[in-house]
This record gives C-alpha cells, structure tokens and sequence, in this order.
DNA sequence: GGACAATTGTCTAATATTGAACAGCGCCGC
DNA sequence: GCGGCGCTGTTCAATATTAGACAATTGTCC
C-alpha cells in the first residue's frame, strides 16, 4: 500500500525544505477542529503544507454518501489536485484536529519546484500516489470487507503511526464511521471486525485510548483467511 | 471521470510528438492479440507508447480474483509507473488486438520530456490521473454496482469511442466477464444489467457488434435511480 | 464447413450486506 | 457535577450479492 521507501521519503524532505523556503514570509494559516479548509467546488488554486495537525480529505456522492480518501499529517502536502487545472476542488478537507497550514497559490508552488530540481521527483512522487491508489482499486474490487478494513488499517499506520517496538501506535482518532467510509461498508459492520480484530489481539487500545496495530499479527491473520 | 479537457489534450499531442521524436530510430515492438507486453514484477523500467492497438491493464488479487484497471488505445502512453522508482510491475499489460508499440527507458522519457520543456505538462497529466482514480476509488466506495457499470461503460466510451451524432460507438470487444474485473461484481450480474440497459436503449449492439452507447439516455438514467 | 472454445443469458440456493433500531458509555461543555 | 450528544456494540429482518450450474449462442481455428 504505502511504499515506505527511502527515495520517497528523502524527496519529501527536500520538498519540505524547499516548501519551507517559500513559505517562510508568509504567516500559518490555524483551522479549529472540524473545520474545512476547503469544499468541493471551491475554486482557489493553491496547494498546503501541514505543520501541525491532519487534515482528511473526503468526497460525497450524488446520495450523499461519503468517501474518505486520506488522513494526511504534519509534513504532507495536499490539495496538489489543482495542478490539473480541471478547476474546482474535488474533495472536502476538513481539520481533524486543530490544524496550522501554509498555502502556496499553484503557479508558485511549481515554480519553486523547478527552481530547486524537483520538478522530476514531483513527478516520481505522483507516479507513486497513482500505484497507491491502483492498489486500493484493486482492493475493493477483489476483496472483502474484512480484508479491505485490515489493508486500510495497515495503510494508515503505515503512513500516520508512531512505531512501538511491536506494533505501531495510531494517535489521530478515527471513528468507525470514517473507516466505514474509507474501506467501503457500513458502521455496524466495522464494528464487528475490529471487536474480532481486538479479540483476535490483531489490535487494542492503549489506556489513551489510542489505537495500536500489531503489523505483523495482522498482516498474518488477513493471509490466513484468503 | 475521464476529462475532456483542451488542455490536457493538448498536452497529449505534445507528448505524442515528442516520443515519436525520441522513437523515431528505434523499431516498433509487435505484440500479438492476448501476448503480454509484461507481468507482474517484471523489472524491465521502460514506458511505452501506443501505435496501434488496444492494451489492458489488469492486476490480480492474492486470491486470484483480477481487477482490470484501464484500456489504452492508440496515442496513449502506459507502463509509466516505473517512474515511481518501485521497482517491479504492479499490473499485467496485454494486447487486446494485435498492437504496436515503441519502448522508452524510463530515464531517456524523463530526459525528453525534459529537453522539451513539458515536465510541468507531464506533471499536470499525472495530477489528472490521480483526479480520475480518486473519482474511480469514491464510486467503488459509494455506489451500487448497476451504477458503477453504467459510470464504467461512459468513462470507456469517452475515452476510447468513437463519437456517432447521439451515442459513442466502441469498437473494443470488451466481454462481460472483463467489465465484471473493473465494475467490482460478478458476471451474471454485470449480463443482468446490459440486458436492462439493452432494454431500457441506453446501449444496443448495432450490426457489427460494436457496442453503442447512448451516452445522455444512459446518464439520465443513472441520475434517475439514485 | 465443422468442431471446439469462449461468451452470453438465465436460474438457483447459500451467503453477505444493508439499514434501522436501541442500549450503554464516555466525553464535552456548561 | 450534570445533561446531552456522539460514539460504540449489538440485534434483526429485508435485501443484495455471490458462486455455482446449465443451455444457447457466437466466434475461432483448422
């Protein structure tokens, strides 16, 4: 799902400092908890850098029913969908936690990309965003339910958690409403598998009620029930 | 889902002229109706460029279950992926007819698009790419597999049909059991709906067996059954 | 042109999934 | 400290979906 590798993340690095570099004279922008910093339709073409925070990104279909995309954290970039021009945003992004942001219009945010070389890691960085999503496709087109809230599982501790030495430790908090929204199903549903994931010991809550994933218990036991 | 954007167009025409630029020593690679371009893991990091022909992509589950993720036609580019620096193919490429290729190493494409001034191009191509697979990732998620089918049948035919005065024709023999690997269901099910379709006339088969679709009739009838 | 293979249309029983309901619980704001 | 609200865990009947099976048809290859 989300390839942990060292080019990626040494691209990141370099996309942070030359983010940092442009942003460093403008002022932070603060969204409170459970505000958006952007809704679907909106047509302001700029692309943000978290500092501090997540922000999750969700589209709603013509019912009304909703569809996470993804959490994103401190260091990551969103809303970089605006570089296809299509005009309009796609996606709701809301704060999950009182969050501070950079904003940098789309032109410049590329320019400063060209100016530093990178444009060509840009380029490796979407190709890898575009085989992530390919394998969530294919995920919930040939995978149950079950299996499909375990993969998201991984994913998002993967890309969000804090290692522990056996597991891995999920600090933002994410209702079964959302995972239902992520992998694809219903409330009740997320419910029972993640009380079989807990009494399986796939997963527990720690006494701050944090999330923790157990990778390898779990990666084990989504192999086993193929 | 697909954009028919001028501009994105227009890009496509740039990069057709400056691959076959970069082609244009080279030979065409001939690959036989059901041969595969590549598999699974293939370590070969090369992108290619459609002459002739049709190519799907289709990756397969653990399980075994595929998921057919796109067709390219004439004009189109594929195997891009490598760009992510991954290593190793996540798809099968296969030639739906008898299809003509040229191969590009993924860093004299990089070096091209470079020397041609369109790596901004190329990086508002990928940002559309991943618009579409958001779009793609939000009905699986959302949506009723009748409603996939039809958004799955007018994605296909924008991108790959020709246009007839009220419809758009697909001259692609796509069978049911390969829409059943994009839409997420199962192929008895994806027979029951064309037959619905065919007999509601949003879709008929006109005497070549080319599939027409009524592109308006069948989005009208989609908004209809939200 | 004939034989084989692949595709389609259809049916079923078994299974999975939905959506709505409700009680308990914990957190939040006041 | 108290009330209320949102989240969780669980249930259930109604519904949708799957995974076979099977003829009928079409296409393909000698």
């Amino acid at each position: 799902m989300i390839q942990q590798n060292p080019q990626s993340d040494q691209f990141k690095e370099q996309m942070q400092g030359s983010l940092l570099n442009e942003t460093k004279n403008s002022s932070a922008i603060n969204v409170g908890k459970h505000n958006h910093v952007y809704t679907v339709g909106d047509e302001r073409e700029t692309v943000y850098f978290i500092e501090k925070g997540q922000i999750k990104l969700v589209m709603v279909s013509s019912e009304g029913k909703e569809c996470m995309l993804a959490i994103h954290g401190a260091g990551d970039v969103f809303g970089e969908l605006c570089l296809s021009g299509l005009g309009g945003r796609l996606e709701t992004a809301t704060a999950m936690e009182d969050t501070s942001l950079k904003e940098i219009p789309c032109g410049k945010f590329l320019n400063r990309l060209a100016k530093d070389s990178l444009l060509e890691g840009f380029i490796k960085y979407l190709a890898v965003r575009v085989a992530d999503q390919q394998q969530v496709i294919a995920n919930l087109v040939t995978v149950d339910s079950e299996q499909r809230l375990g993969k998201t599982l991984l994913q998002i501790a993967r890309k969000l958690g804090k290692k522990d030495p056996r597991s891995i430790r999920i600090e933002v908090k994410i209702s079964h409403e959302e995972l239902a929204a992520m992998v694809g199903t219903t409330r009740p549903r997320i419910s029972v598998f993640m009380q079989r994931f807990r009494n399986l010991d796939l997963i527990e809550y720690n006494t701050e009620h944090h999330l923790i994933i157990k990778e390898h218990k779990l990666t084990a036991y989504l192999a086993s029930i193929l």
